[in-house]
RNA sequence: GCUCCCUUCGUCUAGAGGCCUAGGACAUCGCCCUCUCAAGGCGGUAACACGGGUUCGAAUCCCGUAGGGAGCGCCA
């Protein structure tokens, strides 16, 4: 008995940004392919060619590398069942569309935008499902020719089946169960002649021979009505598993309101694709194991009856505790690697290292990293207003104290924090808070030592001077 | 309006009738470490939406209520 090989997919349609909901998407079908040893394919889903754009086609495959999912078949690598941009599917699609009109299960529809607008709304305000009407449901074959005819343009309608049950096993939810009644025609083929989301979505899934369909719940009552045009075409059908949807903190939808929610965003604020991968595995997802993963590991343990049913909620400060692991997992070479392009340039290969030992193991993301790089490097300081009172309160004398003392360096460059505090007469609090408010400007931060050892010496002196000078 | 989905700590979640006086992680709070804050280590607080059943026994099964979400598009 072969058991045959599973095929996943992410279809995503290149309108905008890689979202976080699509990521985790894509990242579940990659793990679940990954994990049994199957293929995992890519289709761009660019039938809509008014917002389809050619650079979030390329941001897609550069957000997905980058994240460090890969796909066996896909536009950009072609594969066995191209084309993989549905752009170039007509041809594919169109010996279908003329099946089913063949077999009179797909029919011409004549009616207007406007048309259908209004019927539309009249449903809402007769307190009814707004479906389909059937205006052209029965038109005969005379009656369409004299429409073609004067021109006008006719989009295709799939035939609903009346009384229908349409039943089938979901991955996430277990058994479901729809009524055809409840639906009405839908559109298959737009007037432009491209092929709809429902068709061309649920065709190239059989034909590309995708056994296993991980997508977003927004799909789940649409399902039936893909189920009934494989059925039409006598093509098979994959096994289907809803993912809750991923929306804000808020609860509402994932929005440019809560902050970085693309990959590009979050890359671009320093967050590893590590980080963001076992966030995103967390999420409508369970793990037992609570340490940082690679995604091998979490092929390794993905497990679709572990997928959440209720939506999950994304938050920030759980991302922010990977990106933390993953910081801390890295070796010093690939931490000096990771904050290289935050350094100023042409920094001295000591200083720089000097630079990580002292605010890597309190840095997590970009800004954090700039923010200590200004501190250290950067020209002029800018004091939080209570490091700039607790420098002030401390007094001109402990800082002239503190000015002479600190020219004495060790050989490695180290100020010799002891006798710091000798020539100032203050230790512990009293000693550290106000040295620490003139050096940095603020109250909080990495050991005071490694802190001193990365800042060029004249500049500490200086700093520590300017207080000196003040009123005492 | 109709159809469907969902509901365990603030958040992500474990939990498939007794192992649950509900476990873990993040956040939060406290303690320890440190001559300092932070980082780090260790602990604490904190949840089964509600109401009815079924059962010797229910977070787990059934029904209802409430709340949230999705679909009903020539968007995907």
């Amino acid at each position: 008995m072969s058991v045959e090989a599973v095929v996943t997919r992410f279809a995503p349609s290149p309108t905008g940004q890689l979202h976080l909901g699509n990521a985790r998407t894509a990242l579940f079908n990659c793990l679940l392919a990954r994990g049994r040893a199957g293929r995992f394919v890519l289709r761009v889903e660019d039938t809509d060619a008014a917002r389809s754009r050619e650079s979030f086609t390329q941001a897609l495959f550069e957000d997905l590398s980058w994240l460090g999912l890969s796909w066996d078949e896909g536009p950009d690598r072609g594969g066995p069942h191209g084309p993989y941009l549905q752009s170039q599917r007509a041809a594919v699609y169109r010996g279908y569309f003329e099946r089913l009109q063949a077999q009179g299960l797909a029919y011409p529809c004549f009616c207007t935008a406007t048309e259908l607008e209004l019927a539309n709304r009249a449903q809402r305000a007769a307190g009814r499902a707004p479906r389909y009407a059937g205006t052209c449901r029965e038109l005969s074959p005379v009656q369409r020719d004299a429409r073609l005819a004067e021109g006008r343009r006719a989009s295709l309608r799939f035939r609903v089946p009346a009384a229908r049950s349409i039943d089938f096993d979901d991955m996430a939810h277990g058994p479901q169960h729809f009524l055809s009644d409840d639906f009405g025609d839908f559109i298959i083929r737009r007037e432009d002649g491209s092929a709809a989301f429902l068709f061309g979505n649920a065709i190239d899934d059989a034909l590309m021979g995708v056994t296993h369909v991980l997508r977003g719940e927004d799909h789940l009552s649409n399902t039936p009505r893909q189920l009934l045009l494989l059925d039409a075409l006598a093509l098979r059908v994959p096994r289907y598993g809803h993912v809750s949807l991923l929306i804000g903190a808020d609860g509402t939808p994932l929005s440019k309101r809560h902050g970085a929610t693309s990959v590009q965003e979050l890359r671009a604020a320093g967050y590893s694709p590590v980080a963001i991968c076992n966030q995103l595995f967390r999420l409508g997802h369970f793990s037992a194991d609570n340490r940082l993963l690679t995604l091998e590991q979490m092929a390794a343990t993905f497990d679709v009856t572990h997928l959440q049913r209720a939506s999950a909620h994304f938050d920030l400060h759980q991302l922010r505790h990977w990106q933390g692991e993953w910081l801390r997992s890295l070796s010093a070479e690939q931490a000096l690697a990771w904050l290289k392009p935050m350094l100023p340039e042409a920094l001295p290969a000591a200083q720089a290292s000097a630079f990580a030992a002292a605010v890597l193991p309190n840095v997590v993301l970009a800004e954090d990293v700039q923010q200590w790089r200004e501190v250290i490097f950067g020209e002029t300081l800018a004091f939080e207003a209570p490091a700039l009172q607790a420098a002030q309160a401390a007094g001109a004398a402990f800082f002239a104290a503190a000015a002479d003392a600190i020219v004495v360096r060790d050989a490695q460059g180290q100020v010799d924090l002891k006798a710091l505090r000798q020539a100032t007469g203050q230790q512990g609090a009293a000693f550290f808070k106000p040295l620490r408010a003139a050096l940095t400007g603020r109250l909080h931060g990495p050991e005071l030592a490694p802190l001193l050892a990365a800042m060029p010496p004249a500049r500490a002196r200086e700093r520590l001077l300017r207080f000196a000078r003040a009123a005492g």
